[in-house]
This record gives C-alpha cells, sequence and structure tokens, in this order.
DNA sequence: CAAATTTTTGACCGATTGGACAAACGTTAG
DNA sequence: CTAACGTTTGTCCAATCGGTCAAAAATTTG
C-alpha cells in the first residue's frame, strides 16, 4: 500500500513480543484514553518491564500507531462486504447483525476508535478524510443504486451509514450506561439478541403501527 | 434535595468566578476528557493563574464533578419532556428533533458524558443507575402504553432510547468523522438538517420501500 | 482614614510521567 | 572457552502534574 515505509526484519522473539504489548496496550487504552494510559500499565500488562517494552517501541505514541493502522482494516471489514450482489435489504441486514457482533466481541477496539475521534482524532484525521471517506463514499453509490431500483426506500445513504455506526457500536462505547439503564435482569447476556431484533425492526420498519408491515 | 449537602454561602465574586471557570473547564474537559486535561489549561482558559483557580475549586475532581452535577439535568430535560399527552408519534418525533438540536447546540456537553462514560463512568456510576435508570424506566413504560395503545408499533422501548441517543449524540461526539467523511460540501452547515430529515423518515418508516408509506 | 476580609500570585513541593542509557543477562556460533 | 548478538533491567533524568503556602494585592467594612 504505502510506498517508502519499508517493512523491518523482526525476529521471531520481536514478532511475539510486539504483539504481546500490541494486546496489551488495546486493554490499557481502550479503557483509559492515550492520554490517561502509561507506559507502565501497559509493560506491566504485557509482564515486562519498561525499558523492555520501549525496546521494541521506542515511543508511546509509536504503540498507538500501530494499534490504529491494524484496527481500521478490522473495524471497516464489515462494510467492505456490503456487496451489490443479493438482495439489498438483506446486505443491510446482515451488515447491521455484523457490526453489532463486532461491538460485542471487539467492544475494546470500538472503545479504542471512539476515544480517537472524540479527542478530535489529531492521530488519525489523514485516514479518515482519505481511506475511510473513499470507502463510505463508494458504499454510499452501492446504496444509492438500490434506491434508484426502488429496492430500499431513497433517502441519505451517508447518514444512514452514520445511523448504523451510532446504534451498533453505542453497545460497545456506552456498555456501563447500557447496563446500568437496563439493570441486572435486562442488562445481563441477553441485551445484545434484544438490541438486534430491536434495531432489525427500527431499519426495516421503523416505528408507524400495523400499517402494511413485515412482508415475506 | 439531597440533605446534608449545605448549599455554602458565596460572594458575588465566588459566583461569577466559578462560573468562568466551569465554563473553561467545560472547554477544555470536553475535547482531552479528564485524565487529559490539566488545572494549567483550565486556569489559562479561564484567564486566571492556577493558585487563583485552586482557590475556587480545591481540587480538580470538584470541578469534573459539579459540571457533571449541572450537565445531568440539562442533558436530559428533553426526554423529561416526553409526556404522555398528544400523538405520540407527535411526541417521538419532537423528542428526536430535541436531541438533535441539543448535539448540534452542546456538542461539548455531549463529549464531556461520553468522554465519562466510554471510560467506565468512574465519577457518576450513582447517577446511572439512580436517577438515570428511574427516568428511563418511567418513560419505557409511557411508551409501552402507547404500543399496548396500538399507536406505534411494538417493540423494546429501552432500546428505542437507546438508538435515539446513540444517533443525535453521534453528530456530537463523532463530529470530526462525520465532516471528515462528508467532505466540505455536504459536511456543511447543512449536516444537521440532513440528519434530521434522515432520522425522521428512518424512526418513522424505515427502510422498506414504497409499501404503504407516509400517512396523513 | 485604618482595620478586617477576600482575592490573587510567585515560589515551591512531592509524585508521576515519558524516555535515555549503560550495564548485565542470555543465547548461539565458532 | 569466547566473541558476537539479541534481550532485559536498574538507574537516572528532565518535564509535567496536582496541589500547598505565605505573602502581596485588592476589596470591603467600620
Amino acid at each position: 500500500m504505502t510506498i517508502g515505509t519499508a517493512a523491518p526484519r523482526r525476529t521471531r522473539i520481536q514478532q511475539e513480543k510486539r504483539e504481546l504489548i500490541l494486546e496489551a496496550a488495546l486493554e490499557v487504552f481502550s479503557a483509559n484514553g492515550f492520554r490517561g494510559s502509561t507506559i507502565d500499565q501497559i509493560a506491566e500488562a504485557a509482564g515486562m518491564s519498561k525499558p523492555n517494552l520501549l525496546y521494541y517501541f521506542r515511543r508511546k505514541e509509536d504503540i498507538h500507531e500501530t494499534l490504529m493502522q491494524r484496527l481500521l482494516d478490522t473495524w471497516l471489514a464489515p462494510l467492505r462486504e456490503l456487496d451489490d450482489i443479493g438482495d439489498p435489504l438483506t446486505e443491510l441486514r446482515s451488515y447491521i447483525r455484523r457490526k453489532l457482533e463486532m461491538a460485542r466481541d471487539f467492544p475494546r477496539e470500538s472503545r479504542l476508535f471512539a476515544n480517537e475521534i472524540l479527542q478530535g482524532a489529531p492521530r488519525i484525521m489523514p485516514l479518515l478524510a482519505g481511506e475511510l471517506k473513499t470507502l463510505v463514499d463508494e458504499k454510499a453509490a452501492v446504496i444509492k443504486g438500490w434506491m434508484r431500483a426502488g429496492k430500499i426506500a431513497k433517502t441519505d445513504p451517508w447518514h444512514l451509514i452514520f445511523s448504523i455506526w451510532a446504534t451498533t457500536q453505542h453497545y460497545a462505547d456506552f456498555d456501563v450506561q447500557v447496563r446500568a439503564v437496563l439493570g441486572p435482569n435486562r442488562g445481563g447476556d441477553g441485551r445484545f439478541e434484544d438490541a438486534a431484533r430491536f434495531l432489525e425492526q427500527l431499519f426495516l420498519d421503523g416505528l408507524k403501527p400495523k400499517g402494511s408491515a413485515s412482508s415475506k
């Protein structure tokens, strides 16, 4: 992809230790934010001393940057899979489901991004205006095609994507609030199934009563 | 309300300076989070020296705590206004509109809360499980009544509220991302009107095409 | 005016931070 | 064994942090 960034040669130990550090850093950064996290915390979570950690990543920012670059790919994978083949409504429904599953299975990754964006995305702004915008514009065009073909209701594709991001990631980023409000009973493990059912209904039929609801 | 917390007597200057500090702190905290903000930053934003600021608020946490208590009332005002009188669909639509207006007009307040929740809400957890849960449960009961009466579609009221929070606050909390993706043209001042139109359609009719769409 | 009180500030402190560095340790190859 | 190389750590440092304190400055009170 990027030219000029020669991939450095690494020993087997370096590979493993770097992975260990990144895993620990994900845990710490996602819980405390970048400035709220210390190298010592990450080192302890990785089971090594601070100077040893700094032997593998020379600066705190390097860890964060590496994490972000890797995560962006994982995070956008569901959107990349949104394809023009297949039934549009089914395609959107499975996109929503997959995003919700990611919020459930990778909440740390979600919070890491949320933290970064919340504080103005100082470290990944170029990625947002570049890679991300390109991808979204591309998928928005696909969705627009579906609308023109009368397969789904006509509306703003960009804001549609935003609303899917917002509603699904909410269950990762605002997890403590969701659980506090739902209480011990409804806030247990079943909350993601409840959310999935609700979101499917919301995005397909909205809130209007009866009318000519569920087809097929 | 709370007994035992005697309201301290304050001079006119103390009132004004405390307001000045809280305004500055809102700016700084919302942009950098609690741990990412320094007393010096807040003091400079308030136009005073650090010791002078600490004369009005003895600890950094006191500023944050005072901010949070005040903001929670403002922030939940739209939900409090959700009433059983009037047409349910109209009531919900105006709630969504008001929440979106708050995201537009008070983005710093939104980000302040988002920052706090993201990091596990260590300082306001009691408020979430107490005051907030009570309010949401109460309004969920109102919405449930509408569903039983066939006024709106049957679905989960709690997750409905979550989805309204998520979609509207997204435009404050993830503002930089929204603007980066929409670009200079669509990301300008008109983005909130676009969002309002989209959200109204989403929550009322969903994405299913044609069918028996907009009534009235 | 002068005394009392409130407000403001410069200087300072201990703790924590990100990071540097040389020495020690471990491993492998000859 | 020993030289070379990769890995690990104890120690240290300058910068920054939240917060203290005494004294100066401003304001209010009599």
